[in-house]
RNA sequence: GGUCCCUUCGUCUAUCGGUUAGGACGCUAGGUUUUCAACCUAGAAAGAGGGGUUCGAUUCCCCUAGGGACUGCCA
């Protein structure tokens, strides 16, 4: 049987991190088993569902590279079918009509809450109700037993029957609930592997029942632990519940995002760096661990500088244009020149722009009054006169000034210790750079030069 | 309240009864060094607590504590 896996967000809000990683789980799995991935769009609630938020979850997927196989199920437009399962089940005894009014129901619930057991509806055994009043249908719990399965993660899980309540199948305008709709459409639509969050592991102890009185079998479950925030406590804006396009905007790479998701919660014994054809490769659910995990900025910043370095110069240029439209050309041709090194400094994009900032187009240079007392501008104008050899543009390069640079040293008789630092605050204004001889061959004999001289020129 | 799940360095984790409990991030020290990074070397750092089972428990079982989920005409 061909595996297939689904990711089912209900669109009300924006993808975050942890479905992010329930996605890429289900994608993986997939891939690794040469299955399908499916997505399933969760809007029965069409009160909160919104097509902002569909829109915000296909992106997400796609700037992941987590697009599923097929077009996306609309679990709004299946209502017919959970309708008809729900029929059967009525039909089979699966099932009630339920007529009890609001009041009723929460006497119940409390009065069943007082005695520690699960809600159980007054209707389930009365055949006395008129199918025309308004009613609920709900799941006639099974009385006796246990529900229990095996979860890929968890292990042997269960529960007694008795703690299982009569929950809703249809609303009273005849929707579907989640329980019912899930059970369906997983059913329907072939799902062999279901990888959620483990906030459904209590869930799948209705739906199990769902699946029998339908005459169905489930499918394998696994329920993976939740992402915590890095205070350990449930996850919230404040600590990195935020869409991927947050991630995205923070200047993290999709591959280093997923690199680091795929690490968070699961292993394959000391691997860190892991390219997406290795994690197709060993992906399996073994690896997957039990306990919540918490998101650790370091380490995805550590993660994703890897993949910025190994990114190649034209996509890194692309990406860095596309944060700052205004560059020029001259100052994004100096940038492309310097990026095979930028690209090994900067952790991320947003670094990325500040690692660079140095080449933008800065004369003249405004030079931090602490720097600027140690310049001595005679040096200064003695130094640039000793680039003079270096004419033609080619001649500008990293070793001859490297030369001319010892050359100077000498000559004055100086260490570099004396020498870099004035002339890096000449030509960065104390911006982080690279090796100084670098930083004049990525900016141009003409660049360099007027920064030197904007500064040793006489001034008023 | 009830039911269920979880618990190894600060963090992510390895270990599938016998290890000096390993790796990674972060941290500390040193090296390299013209700034900032990067890089190299070294170091500190963990089995929640208590009972069992066993020749031997991080590993298996129970209890306690702590954390989490569910208990909706939300998903």
């Amino acid at each position: 049987m061909t595996v297939v896996t689904r990711f089912a967000p209900s669109p009300t809000g924006f993808l975050h991190i942890g479905g992010a990683r329930t996605a890429l789980f289900n994608w993986l799995f997939a891939k690794a088993k040469g299955g399908r991935f499916l997505l399933r769009i969760e809007d029965t609630d069409r009160e909160r569902s919104t097509q902002d938020a569909v829109d915000a979850i296909l992106d997400g997927l796609d700037w992941l590279g987590l697009s599923p196989d097929e077009p996306p199920v609309y679990q709004s437009g299946r209502f017919e079918a959970h309708q008809a399962a729900a029929k059967t089940m009525i039909d089979n005894g699966g099932a009630f009509r339920c007529y009890a009014t609001t009041e009723e129901v929460d006497a119940e619930r409390e009065a069943a809450r007082a005695e520690g057991r699960a809600f159980r509806s007054p209707w389930r055994d009365r055949k006395d109700g008129d199918p025309n009043a308004p009613h609920v249908v709900r799941l006639r719990a099974p009385d006796d037993g246990r529900i229990s399965f095996r979860d890929a993660v968890q292990g042997d899980v269960g529960v007694a029957a008795k703690d299982i309540d009569d929950l809703i199948l249809l609303r009273t305008d005849g929707a579907p609930t989640y329980m019912l709709a899930v059970v369906v459409d997983d059913h329907e639509m072939g799902v062999t592997q279901i990888i959620r969050g483990d906030d459904h592991l209590a869930n799948t102890y209705r739906q199990l029942p769902i699946y029998h009185a339908l005459g169905w079998t489930p499918p394998a479950f696994a329920h993976v632990p939740l992402i915590h925030g890095d205070d350990g406590k449930k996850l919230s804006k404040r600590h990195g519940a935020l869409g991927v396009e947050a991630y995205r905007d923070m200047g993290y790479l999709p591959e280093g995002v997923k690199n680091y998701l795929l690490r968070l919660g699961w292993s394959h014994g000391d691997a860190e760096i892991i390219s997406e054809a290795q994690a197709i490769d060993w992906f399996d659910l073994d690896g997957l661990g039990k306990a919540a995990a918490r998101l650790d900025f370091d380490k995805l910043g550590h993660v994703n500088a890897h993949y910025m370095a190994q990114t190649d110069t034209e996509r890194l240029m692309a990406l860095y244009l596309a944060r700052n439209p205004d560059t020029t050309s001259g100052a994004s041709a100096r940038i492309k020149k310097a990026m095979p090194v930028l690209k090994t400094r900067a952790a991320t994009l947003a670094e990325l722009d500040v690692q660079a900032k140095f080449l933008l187009d800065l004369r003249p240079i405004e030079v931090p009054d602490k720097l600027r007392k140690k310049l001595d501008t005679e040096a200064l104008e003695r130094l640039a006169r000793l680039t003079v050899a270096l004419k033609a543009e080619t001649a500008w390069s990293e070793t001859a000034l490297h030369d001319v640079l010892t050359r100077f040293c000498e000559t004055e008789e100086i260490g570099m210790g004396r020498v870099g630092p004035p002339l890096r605050a000449v030509l960065t204004g104390g911006a982080p750079s690279p090796d100084i001889a670098l930083v004049l061959a990525w900016l141009g004999r003409d660049e360099a030069l007027g920064r030197i001289s904007d500064q040793t020129a006489p001034v008023g």
